[in-house]
DNA sequence: CTCAACACTGAAATCGATTGCAGGAATACA
DNA sequence: TGTATTCCTGCAATCGATTTCAGTGTTGAG
């Protein structure tokens, strides 16, 4: 049923060798044979074995992906993105996910390894820098996120302006106590968004207080229980306005504001980090910071392929560090503070 | 860097035979000479080279799976299951999106091939019943739908079990005009909705109307343009209630009653199929037929993977047609008709 | 004490494609 | 016509792990 290199050759009258030239690199060919071939293979419709070509050239047109999780729509569009743009050189991605585990993580690099990919591309997990240890030979691009080592190649999105734009934009509409739910610190996405909230506060001239800027774990529970601390002060001293630094957080804030019947955007501005299908959909929709997720994740792939296949020149000498820019859309969760 | 079984082999003073066997049939190995080579392979951190094994075993651990579209979070579930169950008994996964469309999902299957699998697990296309005479051999597993082959091993949910209890849901709160937008119907699992949705029609004694149920082309906006034309009739003669056959159209339905101004659940009651997100966080929450996506995903490949090691004994005769059942849950979307 | 049964181990073939090397044919040039 | 190039093709080695088969040493039974 699966025909070999062989039964082509047999059956173009060469030998494998020649079919394989005649297949790979037909300019060594001479025109008939090569013909003779090509037909051959379309006959007996012949796919290579990857498995013995990979041995044989000491790898695979395969690529490691792994991503933190493929439940966050944030992250499926990554690896959407990655998987296009590596669908289109004609390369194949082992998928994993981390659920953010460290553990995982690890596993999933070691059973990576033995597949031989060409490179790697991860959102890195808290341990990465530990972990990635592991496969240090292995040409790796990070997305969306920096482990920490040093010299890494990185494509990330602004974080730092993404969350000034968000935080001026609430304090342009007057709001003086500007709340901020933050995720794990152990993710830079979270420190950078931390600090782009407090650059835009002293831009304003507002002091920062750190009873205002709560951790949320990153997940939906985590913010919701934020977000219910910060609002349940008194009107008058509670945050008029709230920063919340990802999708899953923001919507535990929305849940902690309907607990306490708390109005949007008339008791309180809500902008979230990340777009996603209900941030629109909502009634008010939610005003965020969008991230050109699937560009990013692209963009990464694309990145990685490059290195590979221009050798280690002065790629190597020059980490990549790409920095997209987001998006500020501004729907109607946000208006001046209540009077 | 990366060390083969050969250097283990020198380092435990065996031959790579011996050194092979101590690794994957221990028991045919003296306990010492086990032990000096787990040290060796320990002490190297040696990881074995899946190509080569796959080549001498003619394929490797590893099952491709091909999936509709990551983006959707029902999907990106069943991924994730898939994923899951494929780690538990240690294989791993190639993942593909076809996003629908009958040639990426021939594009990804002849790329796998080449990468010899042991098994599938495909979400398939409309033309996967030609498409995968590609891998006839392969034993496969159909997820969430049938691509119509005969004797197809297949893992779905109860789509018309679920049809009928939503709409028998509406027909209990007093509907007579009960419309449908119902997806492609070289779908199975559109048919089958549809057909739940005439059953329990039939079983209410109200006359099916061909006018009343609409196709929506399974994406939001399709769902929206159906739902304008079923809403735009006068007060008295549209639909009282709209059953939606799934989670993408369900939204075009709700922008088009937002623009209709028709309020949920007062004027109209509309009922999805496949849970979400947005779902629970919508006001009003929307009413919808959930399905055990997670675990029909698990349970799809535990069953190829039984199957595969079994070996093709009696498992080939019965082909699994496997039926999960979905679950109704009642929200704010629904009420009795208006008056 | 002899011979059979058994438990281990190693040499070598194998999976399928690629590639360095060498040889033969065809062409170019003097 | 003779020699140098160029072009094309095939042989055989190779990648790394597995597996068949044969051989060695050990144990046990008679």
């Amino acid at each position: 049923m699966i025909s070999s290199l062989k039964d082509v050759a047999i059956l173009a009258r060469v030998s494998p060798a020649t079919a394989s030239r005649a297949l790979s690199k037909p300019e060594t060919v001479a025109q008939t044979t090569r013909e003779r071939v090509t037909n051959a293979a379309k006959q007996l419709s012949y796919q290579p074995n990857v498995l013995a070509r990979g041995l044989r050239q000491r790898g695979s047109r395969t690529l490691g992906a792994i991503i933190s999780d493929i439940l966050n729509p944030g992250q499926a569009t990554l690896a959407k993105g990655i998987q296009d743009a590596a669908a289109k050189r004609d390369y194949t991605v082992f998928m994993f996910n981390t659920d953010e585990d460290t553990h995982k993580e690890r596993r999933a690099l070691e059973s990576l390894r033995g597949h031989l990919p060409q490179g790697l591309i991860i959102v890195p997990s808290p341990g990465a820098k530990e972990n990635l240890k592991l496969v240090a030979a292995l040409p790796t691009v990070e997305l969306d996120r920096a482990s920490g080592i040093k010299d890494a190649h990185t494509v990330m999105v602004d974080n730092v302006g993404g969350a000034r734009a968000a935080v001026q934009h609430l304090t342009a509409l007057g709001h003086k106590r500007i709340g901020m739910i933050f995720g794990s610190m152990d993710i830079s996405t979270s420190v950078e968004r931390l600090q782009g909230y407090r650059e835009a506060l002293e831009g304003a001239g507002i002091a920062y207080r750190e009873d205002l800027a709560l951790p949320g774990n990153h997940r939906e529970e985590g913010g919701r229980v934020a977000a219910h601390t910060l609002l349940s002060r008194g009107a008058e001293s509670r945050p008029t306005a709230l920063f919340v630094g990802n999708n899953e957080m923001t919507i535990g804030a929305l849940l902690a504001a309907r607990e306490l019947e708390i109005r949007i955007p008339t008791d309180l501005s809500i902008v979230g980090f990340d777009d996603s299908r209900w941030a629109k959909l909502m009634q008010p929709a939610i005003t965020v910071v969008a991230q050109p997720a699937y560009e990013l994740a692209y963009l990464a792939c694309e990145t990685l392929l490059n290195r590979l296949e221009n050798g280690s020149s002065s790629q190597t000498l020059r980490p990549a560090s790409i920095r997209l820019s987001t998006t500020f859309m501004k729907r109607d969760s946000t208006a001046p503070p209540p009077t």
